[in-house]
DNA sequence: CCGATGCGGTGCAGGAAATGCACCGGGCAA
DNA sequence: TTGCCCGGTGCATTTCCTGCACCGCATCGG
């Protein structure tokens, strides 16, 4: 929409952080960009840029009224998309962000199943930890977030909550795998692969620990969700995961055990929006089959 | 804001229901707003408008549109509205639309206290009644409502209550003005005063009295609170108000009494804005103060 | 039936507005 | 100092928008 040109550039110039490179980016010479932007600021009644020797930067009435476009822009294409839906062209685009204990079994099957009935309909997922996601948000990047335990900011709209507790992964042939429920400190005791700290099982775990007067010693702390999955098959480590990330598998080599709850606190995945935005068409529907989705999940099976 | 041109006129157009006349009132030739309109309407991916004999209308899809120009413009002046704040400027503009029992004595009082504080900030008040008022709103043509008794539109968010059960007024010689209390039936038995069928007042009196198969029968009917105020001193009659509205009269001719609260229910004041609406400044700091004003309102003396 | 009227829409020429180019002064690093 | 990159500006050019004249069409009144 071209009567956004100037808020589009102003954007490029914050994301820039100076004049001579956004205009590059935006194909434009560094000239008529600069007058578009005082000419803005003139119209607009107060400058949107910190002059700096070295380039530029948003000044509060900058940073405020980026925000703006960004709720704008979001908003308009809600109604394009409510339009288009209106002339039965049925398209539209969800933007999500997600942990990556969604990424293996969840988010596939939901989307699949939901691309079945639109065909339409287009995704981006980025996989982002918790308060990365709720800046997507915040930013209007993302329409959805889908995250594992505490939420930080104030504008984050719980859709729906779902409680996933904490459980070991380990090798089928692992001794602890006998048992149905194992207490923390079993899994402290031997070898063990954790996630990085910012991530929501390894702050429940650091909670539980130190609540319990022990210590997470990872033999391996990584981010990759996926890599203490295939860890634990390798070494005889035991790791930690949420179940809606777990499956058994078809050859029976990996296995997985809740952790009991008075040793862990169970936690909880939340589905969120940004709080007050109205959401396209698309992405709102998306959102309601997700939150059944979440609430018609099975107790996860020990397997 | 010059970047929204292309929006302001798509609502000249609509407001006008042509663009010829659309045309004139922008001061620009039907065939620039004519082509203006194409190109939007090309760059947008619908036709907004259903072109007719006589005319344009907004279709579905022009509808959306415009009301996201609404949301947008609103919040691009509350974007200001900040900014000017921020440079401690203090400044801001506050739309309001009300009933008429706020006109005499609370809005006055309220509005010049808050401008006391901060004499940059100005007022318009616009008198509707109760489904004008929420029009206002939906329009973003006011920031705030306040309106006497039941809301209609969901979109309506309720950010006060205070109850206001029903009084009857009347000259200080008339005979029930010896009573502390009335019955409804007392006031109607007798002649009466009332406002017309869309006030809140007079909707819990045809409510009340519908439940005791009795009549609301008003010898005088009018749209003016203060014509009914004034008419109880010239002819033995009753009328009716609520008390936000009432002040004993420094000469002591006018007396109000409330009416049984067994016979008519206890109405509602609501003070409200748009749902999710993210309000300028000056208005959300008038609105926290109006609430707090109305919180704070005394029981009213029966005078 | 027919002309008058008011509507949205278009071809074309003139004019306003945005752009690109060349260049300025200034901070900064080597 | 020299060279570099920064934001900002004067001027010629181009792009885009506007205004005018006019078309086809529907409606209305005689």
């Amino acid at each position: 929409m071209r009567h956004l040109y100037s808020l589009r550039l102003i954007e490029a110039v914050a994301r820039a952080g100076s004049m001579r490179r956004a205009a590059e980016d935006a194909n434009i010479t560094a000239s008529a960009l600069n007058r578009r932007i005082r000419r803005f600021e003139a119209e607009f009644g107060a400058e949107l840029f910190e002059r700096l020797p070295g380039g530029v930067r948003l000044n509060p009435a900058g940073e405020l009224l980026l925000q703006h476009y960004r709720a704008t822009q979001s908003d308009l294409a809600r109604v394009q998309g409510q339009v288009a839906d209106l002339s039965g062209e049925r398209r539209g685009h969800v933007s999500l962000a997600c942990s990556q204990a969604l990424l293996p079994y969840f988010l596939p099957e939901q989307i699949a199943a939901y691309r079945a009935d639109h065909p339409g309909v287009t995704f981006s997922v980025k996989v982002r930890d918790r308060a990365e996601a709720e800046a997507e948000l915040a930013s209007y990047a993302s329409d959805l977030a889908l995250v594992f335990e505490p939420i930080y900011l104030v504008d984050f709209e719980v859709i729906e909550t779902v409680p996933q507790p904490v459980h070991a992964i380990m090798a089928a042939d692992h001794p602890l795998a006998a048992k149905v429920e194992l207490r923390l400190r079993d899994c402290l005791d031997g070898p063990h692969v954790a996630p990085a700290a910012r991530y929501g099982v390894r702050h429940l775990l650091d909670f539980a620990a130190r609540r319990g007067a022990r210590r997470v010693a990872p033999i391996v702390e990584t981010e990759s969700f996926e890599l203490i999955r295939h860890y634990v098959l390798h070494e005889r480590a035991v790791g930690f995961q949420i179940p809606i990330g777990l499956r058994d598998t078809r050859d029976g080599t990996l296995v997985f055990r809740p952790i009991a709850e008075r040793d862990v606190p169970v936690g909880n995945l939340f589905l969120g929006q940004m709080r007050g935005r109205a959401l396209p068409v698309a992405s709102a529907r998306f959102a309601r089959r997700l939150a059944a989705a979440l609430k018609a999940l099975p107790e996860p099976p020990a397997g």
